[in-house]
DNA sequence: TTAAGATACGATACAGTATCGTAATAGGTA
DNA sequence: TACCTATTACGATACTGTATCGTATCTTAA
């Protein structure tokens, strides 16, 4: 069965590639607002009508841009639950570290009321998988036998990932043993403890 | 002693409060980005020369408009410490859950790098005095003995707030008995337990 | 007599489009 | 298979219309 082709000239499909990455840098470092087409296609080194032949619009062209975003990060799954937690979450401190860590999240806020798709899409890609890596870790050691039955892993899924956003806005610069401080206290909240010896 | 008055006439004074007012509504509700000067002014009923005599530039005018914000909460102290946290905490979900609450927390970080200025009064004004009353919440349980001694308060504050980040950035709404949940967490984290049974 | 407020303006930046030269393919022909 | 032509649409330049920051000029209030 044979491929049907159009005739023509083909699109080379190292172009979009390019555009998209220059369009995710200038929206980290500018934002939706102050990132306009003509940057992008100065950067990516295409011009305008390329960009809008593939996009009908800057919203849908940052959307394609924060589409292709995913987590690479493999899940971790060492054996013990402390640890794998506290290397999911340096993962994740050093994306937050990197230069314009915060600015896409900044950004996709900001945006919500005009242009809420790239929210979506921005919890879709980074958010939910992330958030997704945690909670199985600690489900299987719930499965394990490890936490109180009342534990409520959503809600220890939140004050672990949301510790870094506090930190964050209150001083942009997070101290190297965060994470493992981070769940040290929270896994005396939700592990079954040895009994406790009253000092 | 006669008053020097200079000659002339006078501003109103509730002029620069409606600037205000309506520049952060827009800061809100746009961003800093989508917030046109000549809109505050029609907002504001005033025309712009009549803002820009009071300030130089838009940066300064967003900058004197988040500078007017500050927690209006009373500092919680009922006696019991999870119960103050709560309160602090229920506080703080309100004005999330506000239309725009968590705008102008994205627009000031996605900002950081062209307007810093914002992100630092938002942090002076809104960030540190909120941590200051969990922390200080936290510091007289402490001195009543109520925690462990190696607990670390700031790790607390940082779990506590960000929590509400993390959840409002996975799903944009909060359940309403979320803070307790949290701070049940938390408080088994960092409290001195009265001997536990072995189930 | 001093300056506040309104109108109107200048300059720039930006989203999106029209026009044009040209590169890349299909298909026919030897 | 090798070449030639018709066809499709890619990409660069230039443009339109609009939004916006900040200012100059004029009127009017204290």
């Amino acid at each position: 069965m044979p491929v049907k082709t159009v005739p023509g000239r083909p699109r080379d499909p190292a172009t979009e590639r390019r555009i998209l990455d220059a369009a995710l840098r200038l929206l980290r470092a500018d934002g939706y607002n102050r990132m306009s087409v003509d940057a992008v296609a100065l950067e990516a080194g295409v011009s305008k009508p390329t960009i809008y032949r593939r996009w009908p619009s800057k919203a849908d062209l940052a959307t394609a841009a924060i589409r292709t975003l995913q987590l690479l990060e493999p899940p971790a799954n060492t054996g013990s639950t402390p640890t794998d937690l506290v290397q999911i979450l340096e993962n994740f401190c050093r994306s937050l570290l990197r230069p314009n860590g915060m600015s896409l999240l900044g950004t996709v806020l900001a945006e919500e009321q005009h242009t809420p798709e790239l929210i979506q899409l921005f919890r879709e890609r980074i958010v939910t998988p992330r958030r997704a890596m945690l909670r199985d870790v600690l489900l299987r050691a719930k499965a394990r036998g490890e936490l109180t039955p009342q534990a409520d892993l959503d809600c220890a899924v939140n004050l672990l990932v949301g510790a870094f956003y506090a930190r964050y806005l209150a001083e942009a610069k997070i101290p190297p043993a965060f994470a493992r401080h981070l769940v040290d206290i929270l896994w005396r909240g939700i592990a079954v403890q040895p009994e406790r010896k009253p000092y």
